[in-house]
RNA sequence: GCUCAUAUAGCUCAGCGGUAGAGCACUUGCUUGGUAAGUAAGAGGUCACCGGUUCAAGUCCGGUUAUGAGCUCCA
């Protein structure tokens, strides 16, 4: 049979031949360095015959599938293996490889501890150190259970008995000892293959990712090729936590949270700026895509709630209030809202409107609370009080694909403009139980879809995950340590205008219901400034910046100097502080360099004689002198430009 | 909400049964120094909160609250 290699040459082997056999045949240092092979693009243990004329490339550790497969026997056959030998009776669920690494999930007899973890890389190491060949055989189906039932090993039978496949499951085992463990494979031919790793973490998992099933015991690992890799990434984890922007936060002074307020931002005045300087970049923004801007109550009696199925649907994350008894003398039940749109129908259901009208699109920078539960929190990502840039458009079927394309378009040009060049787009489809009649969806989802396919922009279909009244988009963006954080959201609605009875005329003289649409191009001022602190590492743009030049002495003899300078950048509207303490230049520079102010004009006597004044930018080691009157026209022009 | 962990000075952390510690920051003195830490002294803590064990509790145990990492859920 002929075997076509990646670079195109082939080779003719006996049919039957093996992965390794083929390796073999094309070189010693292959057939040492091989792992794996992918036969006509579907990965295939070193062992398996191969029986017709195919596509192989052979897997090593020097490529991403090879280092996954690496991962998924570590975890399988090594982690899985220490655990039990460590802990007899541990029970197996699943052991997966995720990005940079893998996890097992355990269901220990006694809970474990992080410290345990040391315990655990050492019994790995023992393990590897055997260097075990890893050989696997197939089994039908009852006798896979069989296996595992011997075993006790309770989750491995559920995930045997409720797959589809009734013969060829592999269990692999190694060649010094009865351990075993179902995997679709490929793995390792042999522990030698196993590169340098390091358990990095302990948490709990539900079984299957259900919260009403038992937890489970999870183990994080990362795994690569050698010790410089595995340092190299190690590194640029540390590297990663000094963008947290909770962190940066702190040593910026941009907000804190304490105790008393679980989930709700205490600005301080520098994060108050940047906060102030988005929503006004934003509200001009809007302005210009012809939103019109409105405010609503943000505490509002529970009727609306229940007209809007909010009281039903949502009850349990929104803080209700109440009226002290002794003082009121109303009784009646408020809750703060914890979205805008009902609010929002109100404002539209107040006249007649007529097609003329639509689309409609009303904009509040709309102050929300939500009861969030407590593990979910996270710094400024996830809060209990926050602030969307929300917006709803009122308009007939027929607009909704324009007026997706002229979002997608506001929300591109915004987030350019905020230093995200690039961003996920989610298409979420209609999911098991929804309102409205499948024409409409089917109408609803083509809207987006072409609206997203005629500005050429890749996106992901998420089927099912659509809110019950609508498809919706999501655009994700993603913080310091790879965490993806949904900011801008586009939902089209077919329920909420008939809940609440917002009506146009038609053309026809007839009534009908508008759809909705909600739609936020940063999802909350919160999380999206959490983001962007992290995506530029803290260090803000000029225009952002909440303090954008610190004018610093070197000596005390030209503090007067300084103050004039000071006073010319803030009458050109630059954002400036002054720095006229008893302390070395170097000094000055180091403290305002880590609280990442973007400018630092250093001024001694030379600058004093010449007018002048030397300018030093965040993450650089150079200074420019330049005329005063120089800097002040640069400057002013930076600040104009907002991205 | 669940699992595990953590909570000591403004910040970062050490101390883990026997009179509260360090570095930085802060205040004051000296120093006027040219681009990432000049120098000396001083001040600063009900060791998150509530209870228990003990002659004695930051230190051990239990609970509460908050925070962190995951899971689940979501902007």
């Amino acid at each position: 049979m002929n075997i076509t290699l990646p670079d195109g040459s082939v080779r003719d082997l006996k049919p039957g031949s093996t992965g390794q056999d083929l390796a073999n045949d094309i070189g010693p240092g292959l057939a040492k360095a091989a792992i794996a092979v992918s036969v006509n693009g579907i990965q295939k243990d070193l062992s398996d015959p191969i029986n017709e004329d195919s596509e192989v490339s052979i897997i090593t550790l020097d490529s991403e599938d090879g280092l996954e497969i690496m991962r998924h026997t570590l975890t399988a056959q090594v982690l899985a293996r220490a655990v039990q030998n460590l802990y007899p009776g541990t029970k197996l669920a699943i052991g997966p490889t995720i990005k940079d690494g893998f996890y097992y999930d355990f269901e220990f007899k006694k809970p474990i501890s992080p410290d345990d973890l040391e315990r655990i890389e050492k019994e790995m190491a023992k393990i590897i150190n055997s260097k075990s060949s890893i050989t696997k055989k197939l089994y039908s189906k009852k006798d896979a259970i069989a296996v595992f039932k011997s075993k006790k090993e309770t989750y491995k039978e559920l995930i045997i008995e409720e797959s589809d496949q009734s013969d060829d499951f592999q269990l692999y085992y190694q060649d010094d000892n009865e351990f075993v463990d179902l995997c679709r494979g490929p793995h390792l031919p042999s522990l030698k293959h196993i590169g340098s790793f390091k358990l990095t973490k302990l948490a709990g998992a539900y079984w299957k990712g259900d919260s009403k099933n038992k937890m489970l015991t999870r183990i994080y690992g990362t795994a690569w090729k050698n010790d410089k890799d595995l340092n190299a990434y190690l590194h640029s984890l540390e590297e990663a936590e000094k963008r947290d922007h909770r962190k940066l936060g702190k040593e910026m002074s941009l907000f804190h949270f304490q105790e008393e307020a679980p989930g709700m931002v205490f600005w301080h005045p520098n994060g108050w700026t940047i906060y102030r300087l988005l929503e006004d970049f934003i509200r001009e923004k809007l302005s210009d895509y012809g939103y019109q801007e409105i405010r609503t109550p943000q505490v509002v009696d529970r009727k609306l709630w229940e007209a809007s199925g909010h009281w039903d649907k949502y009850r349990e994350n929104m803080f209700i209030t109440e009226i002290d008894e002794e003082h009121a003398n109303e009784k009646r039940t408020n809750a703060l809202k914890p979205m805008n749109c009902p609010c929002h129908v109100q404002v539209y259901n107040q006249g007649l409107k007529s097609y003329r009208d639509l689309p409609l699109r009303f904009a509040e920078f709309g102050s929300c609370h939500r009861y969030e539960a407590s593990g979910t929190m996270h710094g400024l990502m996830r809060v209990r009080g926050f602030t969307q840039d929300d917006g709803h458009i009122f308009c007939t079927e027929e607009q909704i694909e324009s007026e997706t394309k002229l979002f997608i378009e506001l929300l591109s040009n915004i987030y350019k403009d905020l230093g995200f060049d690039s961003f996920d787009i989610k298409l979420s489809t209609r999911p098991e139980v929804r309102v409205g009649s499948d024409e409409v969806w089917d109408k609803a989802e083509q809207a987006l879809e072409s609206a997203i396919k005629k500005l050429d922009l890749p996106y992901t279909l998420e089927e099912g995950d659509g809110a019950f009244y609508g498809p919706k988009l999501d655009f994700v963006l993603t913080d310091a340590i790879g965490r993806e954080w949904q900011c801008g959201t586009f939902q089209a609605d077919f329920n909420l205008p008939e809940r609440l009875e917002a009506e146009y005329v038609g053309e026809d003289g007839k009534k009908h219901i508008p759809v909705m649409i909600h739609r936020a191009v940063l999802g909350s001022f919160e999380r999206f400034i959490g983001v962007l602190i992290e995506n530029y590492s803290g260090k803000l743009p000029f225009w952002l910046a909440p303090v954008q030049v610190v004018v610093a002495s070197i000596t005390s003899d030209v503090d007067d100097y300084a103050e004039k300078v000071a006073l010319a950048l803030e009458e050109k509207g630059i954002r400036c502080s002054l720095d006229l303490r008893n302390e070395k230049i170097s000094y000055k520079v180091r403290e305002h360099s880590s609280t990442k102010t973007p400018v630092i004009m250093a001024l001694g006597k030379r600058e004093q004689e010449s007018n002048s004044v030397s300018v030093r930018r965040i993450g650089s080691n150079n200074n420019e002198s330049i005329s005063l009157e120089q800097a002040l026209k640069d400057l002013s022009i930076e600040n104009s430009k907002r991205h």
